[in-house]
DNA sequence: GATAAATCGCCGAGATACCT
DNA sequence: AGGTATCTCGGCGATTTATC
């Protein structure tokens, strides 16, 4: 899952630097962009429960590996979890974590809490005396690495920002690459290689396409029971959409119109998505978590909860439109 | 096949919730 | 209020799985 980092950071439009290889343990890499440079020190685990008798509700990293944790001088210094299910990262405050460690120590993070983060792209989680622990979506963690030290006194306003400010701005990149069609240059080695990435991620998000369609079903087409009817009709769509910009990018000189209408397809089918994802969450208002995680539970679970592939496809068609405004940059 | 990582099962202290 | 059940948190170590 290391890779998840990078490919997280990558898609929020930060050019990175490994500074150690991928796996290792710490992960260290420089990120740039607009001028801010962060050096990252990164310790990631996956995300488990813990088993045994205790709450379904509950998850953990368990820290393997290391002996203890050592803070990036002149740096950031990460501790994360990523849950394939809930498609978030769980974040924790390094510099809490400084003493030395038992031989095989846990942290926790709560349901509700990667729940929450996956839906509205961060959340806060108050661990007693004045720690906070966060869930992350991966599009924001380039956002995380940059407000730190805030978030975990407690404050994600900026990690939680303009996300539609920002996407909307998406649009008019978009628009402003497909207006400028003065002339294009196809097959540099740079726009073939991107062309590819753009592929590659089509790739996966078929991939996790057919998982959810085949999830539980053992070969049975079986999403009815799955998801809602509407949600089945959006993911075909999302599934012609692909094949279709697949034809296309397929082609010698691809129609840079046609991408870019796809691109902003794909742009509409991610917020749409987020738009619901965090009304479901929020429904409770200002109740209790346990209420609120109630109130939310039915609407959610079959959204995010038994079929996590839906949460993956999202993520990766947030990470297409990033490589297809790339693509569009390129020619 | 060795090593690291991931997963699993269980324990006990302390906090919190719940009931009468 | 007091007692009890349940949950949270951090812990240990065994076993399974992945990687080189």
């Amino acid at each position: 899952m290391t890779d998840w980092v990078v490919t997280a950071i990558k898609s929020a439009g930060w050019s990175v630097k490994l500074m150690s290889s991928i796996g290792t343990h710490p992960m260290r890499l420089a990120m740039e962009r607009d001028g801010v440079r962060e050096v990252v020190r990164i310790y990631i685990w996956n995300l488990t429960h813990g088993g045994g008798h205790r709450s379904k509700h509950e998850f953990r990293v368990q820290i393997t590996g290391i002996e203890s944790f050592e803070l990036e001088p002149d740096g950031k210094t990460l501790i994360l979890g990523w849950s394939d299910d809930f498609g978030a990262f769980a974040a924790f405050d390094a510099g809490r974590r400084t003493g030395a460690l038992g031989s095989s120590p846990s942290i926790q993070v709560l349901e509700t809490t990667l729940k929450a983060g996956a839906a509205d792209g961060a959340a806060l989680q108050n661990k007693g005396e004045g720690e906070f622990a966060l869930a992350v979506r991966p599009d924001r963690l380039a956002s995380y690495v940059q407000h730190q030290s805030a978030a975990h006194a407690g404050d994600i306003r900026s990690i939680l920002a303009d996300p539609e400010s920002e996407h909307n701005s998406d649009d008019q990149v978009i628009d402003a690459a497909v207006a400028d069609i003065s002339e294009h240059r196809f097959g540099s080695a740079e726009e073939l290689e991107q062309r590819r990435a753009i592929l590659e991620r089509i790739k996966a998000l078929e991939g996790e396409v057919a998982r959810l369609k085949y999830a539980g079903g053992r070969g049975h087409n079986n999403p009815p029971e799955l998801l809602p009817a509407e949600d089945i009709a959006a993911v075909t769509e999302l599934e012609e959409e692909a094949s279709s910009l697949k034809g296309e990018l397929a082609k010698v000189e691809p129609d840079v119109a046609r991408v870019g209408r796809s691109a902003r397809w794909f742009r509409q089918f991610v917020n749409a998505w987020r738009r619901t994802k965090s009304e479901a969450v929020k429904f409770g208002g200002k109740v209790a978590d346990k209420a609120r995680d109630k109130a939310a539970e039915l609407v959610i679970a079959t959204v995010i909860g038994g079929a996590a592939a839906l949460g993956h496809i999202v993520n990766l068609a947030e990470g297409l439109v990033q490589a297809i405004i790339k693509w569009l940059g390129l020619v």
